[in-house]
DNA sequence: CACTCCCGCCAATTA
DNA sequence: TAATTGGCGGGAGTG
């Protein structure tokens, strides 16, 4: 025993201690790292005579006064550091500092003491705020459990939380990086964008209605569509953890902490009650909630909140509502992240300063993030990523357990999507009336139609809901539609790292943390973010099904929702358009059956090739990721100027023309048959900025496509029948898309020209006031503005950047759509059209059980389970990847 | 008794 | 296979 306890005791007694502490934390000594010895030591001791034990029985035996004494008295110390901090704080003279008011506590046996916060508050004493971005320090898990007298297991818990945050970031087995709180509010500007996403509804309920606790909960529910989450948390943690901590469920410690995180940045109030916040964060789409569920929530909640309250960001509150008082937190950390995190932003790699707008800093994150990724991604990493490079390289490998994790988050977003968006549908229906009718119409038309956008003026939620609802009906018509994991950071496969988006297969390309989703719409992709595609879903679902749903906040729930919306519109297959709208309506032209056509011909084409090329994307990815090599090629060599997007445009053209010439009949025969015929099929994108309402959606139109249908006669309706994306503005910010400057009205024109870059449409041109239709066949609404000015400062590349992204994220919605809809048939039907787009891969995966099953949320009896795990996996892959690479990125 | 949340079993992952 | 991670929930400490 007493062999064992030098082990351990090295930290307590003072030589020992000391010097192992020093050199663990400055040093970063990598060395230990790896080591994990002390494990062993430990757990042999804990049993039987642990340090700990010993405290304990001390403490149950002895009276307060007793252990108060005994704390102070430095006998106990021992004893007791070598549990705890206590010794190890006299040891680490950093520890002392922070926690001298704890230590006190500390002594006492009693369980306060050995609180999670407490101890959380020792580790987070031994690291220094704000280090040096070049030294790097190496946290040694044994060490610190060692050091701080705890089992490793909680320090497992305080640094999932911490991870979470971007505090640290693991390196590798028992390491991790301490980066401290410099990309903190780098990080909590994710946090807070992706939190309005998927959020925003609910806080906005919140407040309206502070007292329905339970509606909120129930919103927050379904608005919180969990695949936002994940991407969220992906953003946040894009580097490090992603890779490799990410395996395990969903649901991780690391997930939950961001989104309580989000609540917390997206409310109002910044107070959010425990319960509230537990309601939120349990996956199940449903109202059912476990007691026993809720109830592990909460507990879970609290070891979070003891992590977060020791770092200062909340405080534990009361908030006394009708029922009686109700535990809460309430954030007392930034609020306000102007765009950038000081000094943080300056280091963060991914996380660049999301300053202004979301889409300002989506743009932005295009045109830049690329290089960064592809930076990191090669370097092994810089100041405080060291770690994120070092894993990324290891999920890097094409069958890694990355894309199996990304993948599975992708369905697991879906799932939650979907879930949500049924939920919403049902919400909305009640409760979005002006929406809905918007919705409706739109969602009527988008069977017909591709899709419209409608513009919705005020507030960003709804705003949100309406392009979602556009982007629908493109995707019913077509396809699949995957949504994809928010890339936080701007790993976003930039046009100029052509080999950063390739690395992986492909795989990096896509903005891993972001939720977006991709509409392989013939024509259009869509990009969303989760709340937008929830909406979007939730519009367009099948005319019968949901015509009502409002797109409302639920946004979050987008992917899912989005793919359900594929999956309806494959049930759906071509449902006549009903033109409820006139002016949606009348876009709805080709409706989905040209759409359909349009996408199927693309996905075909392209599948195959990315297919065989790739063998380490999954498969469902796989159209998508042709797509992406498609795009992504061009893209890169965009990537390092944006105005190379010509050539970009060309290269694509070239790549591309297999899956246009496929796409283009249909869509080109309808809509632009001239103008495909003319172009190859680039994948041109045309950036839009989201409009006032749509605060956080981009859209992306594909120029190549969009061309012939972007004829567009002025004054009818807009329709596009180029493939549009759209994308949240978070995820934008990990793309590397960039607006062709050039532009001016793309649309009337030529967008579609070959060369044409991209073309913008500047916010305004979209604001919210004006609906803008698209059409799979091209219609482009007047009022899309030919806005050379969106982005001048993007690049014209977007489309190729995107693609990648889009490229998984189709598939990964395809697979989804199915799942959303919660049915299986659906999913075949679904299938089928993405056959044609997608390889059939990509549609397996599609199968989407995996995603929807999930949360248990649809219970979706689904079959198609197989598939399921393999693109989440892939899409988790891909979203690391991203990440890795953005954060890496310097 | 309700709120907290420690503790550690044990499964999922990883090496 | 062994080690690492981490979900999870029993049940104890606190007020």
């Amino acid at each position: 025993e007493n062999i064992f306890d030098r082990s351990r005791m090295a930290p307590k007694t003072p030589i020992k201690n000391e010097p192992i502490d020093l050199s663990k934390q400055k040093g970063c000594t990598p060395e230990r790292n790896p080591i994990t010895p002390v494990k062993i030591i430990d757990k042999p001791q804990a049993d039987p005579w642990t340090p700990t034990a010993n405290l304990k029985m001390l403490v149950s035996a002895a009276s307060p006064d007793m252990r108060d004494r005994e704390k102070k008295k430095e006998l106990f110390r021992p004893i007791e550091n070598s549990e705890q901090s206590d010794t190890p704080d006299a040891l680490q003279y950093d520890i002392v500092d922070d926690s001298t008011v704890e230590e006190f506590e500390k002594r006492r046996p009693s369980r306060k003491q050995k609180s999670l916060g407490l101890l959380c508050q020792k580790f987070l004493a031994r690291y220094p705020n704000y280090p040096l971005s070049t030294e790097k320090t190496t946290i040694s898990l044994d060490e610190v459990a060692s050091i701080l007298g705890v089992e490793r297991r909680r320090i497992y818990d305080i640094v999932n939380v911490l991870e979470s945050l971007h505090l640290v970031s693991r390196v590798a087995k028992n390491q991790y990086c301490w980066h401290g709180r410099q990309n903190l509010s780098q990080t909590l500007k994710k946090l807070q964008e992706a939190g309005e996403l998927q959020y925003g509804e609910l806080m906005t309920f919140q407040h309206k209605e502070q007292d329905s606790e339970y509606k909120f909960g129930e919103r927050k529910r379904e608005t919180v569509p969990e695949s936002q989450d994940r991407p969220l948390l992906d953003f946040s943690e894009p580097d490090c953890s992603s890779a490799s901590a990410n395996s395990r469920k969903d649901k991780s410690l690391r997930i939950m902490s961001q989104k309580f995180v989000m609540l917390f940045l997206v409310s109002k109030t910044k107070i959010v009650t425990l319960d509230i916040a537990a309601k939120i964060l349990i996956e199940e789409t449903q109202d059912t909630v476990d007691h026993s569920k809720f109830k592990t929530k909460v507990r879970r909640l609290y070891d979070i909140a003891n992590v977060l309250t020791s770092l200062d960001l909340i405080k534990k509150v009361h908030v006394t509502e009708e029922r009686g008082r109700k535990p809460a937190f309430k954030w007392i950390g930034p609020v306000e992240f102007s765009g950038k995190t000081d000094e943080l932003t300056g280091h963060s790699q991914t996380s660049d300063p999301l300053p202004e707008t979301q889409r300002e800093a989506c743009a932005r994150y295009h045109i830049c993030a690329p290089g960064k990724q592809r930076l990191t991604r090669h370097a092994s990493f810089n100041g405080a990523q060291p770690c994120e490079g070092t894993r990324r390289k290891v999920s890097s490998e094409p069958n890694s357990p990355r894309q199996e994790r990304q993948d599975e988050y992708c369905s697991k977003m879906v799932n939650l999507a979907a879930v949500c968006r049924q939920k919403i549908e049902e919400d909305t229906r009640n409760k979005a009336c002006g929406m809905e009718t918007i919705l409706n119409s739109a969602s009527n038309s988008s069977i017909t139609t591709p899709f419209s956008l409608l513009p919705v003026p005020g507030d960003s939620d709804f705003c949100v809901n309406p392009l979602p609802q556009a982007a629908f009906p493109v995707v019913q018509a077509e396809v699949p539609s995957f949504s994809l994991p928010v890339g936080i950071n701007s790993q976003a496969p930039h046009p100029s790292t052509p080999a950063a988006s390739k690395t992986e297969d492909g795989k990096p390309a896509l903005v891993p943390s972001q939720p977006f989703l991709c509409f392989p719409s013939s024509s259009l992709f869509m990009l969303c973010g989760g709340l937008q595609e929830n909406n979007l879903s939730e519009t367009q679902p099948l005319a019968g099904d949901k015509g009502n749903w409002s797109a409302e906040a639920e946004a979050a729930v987008s992917p899912a929702l989005c793919q359900k919306r594929s999956s309806h519109k494959c049930t759906l297959p071509s449902p006549p358009v009903d033109d409820e709208e006139p002016a949606a309506k009348k876009q709805n032209i080709e409706q989905t059956e040209l759409p359909l056509s349009l996408v199927v011909p693309k996905k075909p084409f392209e599948s195959p090739k990315a297919e065989s090329t790739r063998g380490s994307g999954c498969p469902s990815a796989v159209h998508l990721e042709t797509y992406h090599l498609d795009l992504e090629s061009p893209t890169a060599p965009e990537a390092g100027s944006k105005e190379s997007t010509k050539p970009l445009d060309c290269q694509e053209q070239e790549k591309q023309p297999q899956n246009r010439d496929p796409d283009e009949p249909p869509l080109g025969n309808e809509h632009i048959p001239k103008e495909n015929a003319n172009q190859p099929f680039q994948p041109q994108y045309l950036y839009v900025q989201p409009p006032a309402g749509l605060s956080s959606f981009n859209f992306l139109f594909s120029a190549n496509q969009a061309p012939g249908a972007i004829s567009l006669p002025s004054n009818q309706i807009p329709s596009l029948s180029v493939p549009c994306v759209m994308v949240p503005s978070a995820a934008l910010a990990s793309f590397p898309l960039v607006c062709s400057p050039s532009f001016t009205s793309p649309l009337c024109t030529d967008a579609s020209f070959p060369a044409a870059a991209s073309m913008n449409f500047s916010m305004s041109s979209l604001a919210s006031t004006t609906p803008v239709f698209i059409s799979t066949t091209a219609v482009v609404t007047p009022k899309v503005s030919p806005t050379p000015s969106v982005d001048p400062s993007q690049p014209a590349h977007p489309a190729l950047h995107l693609s990648p992204v889009l490229t998984r994220s189709c598939s990964a919605v395809k697979l989804d759509s199915p799942v959303c809809v919660g049915h299986p048939v659906t999913l075949l039907k679904l299938q089928q059209p993405s056959s044609a787009p997608l390889t059939p891969k990509s549609i397996r995966p599609a199968h989407h059980e995996a995603f929807f099953k999930t949360p248990g949320s649809l219970g979706d009896p689904v079959t198609w389970k197989k598939n399921e795990g393999n693109q989440t996996r892939n899409a988790s892959s891909v979203q690391r990847r991203l990440e890795i690479s953005g954060t890496s990125a310097d």
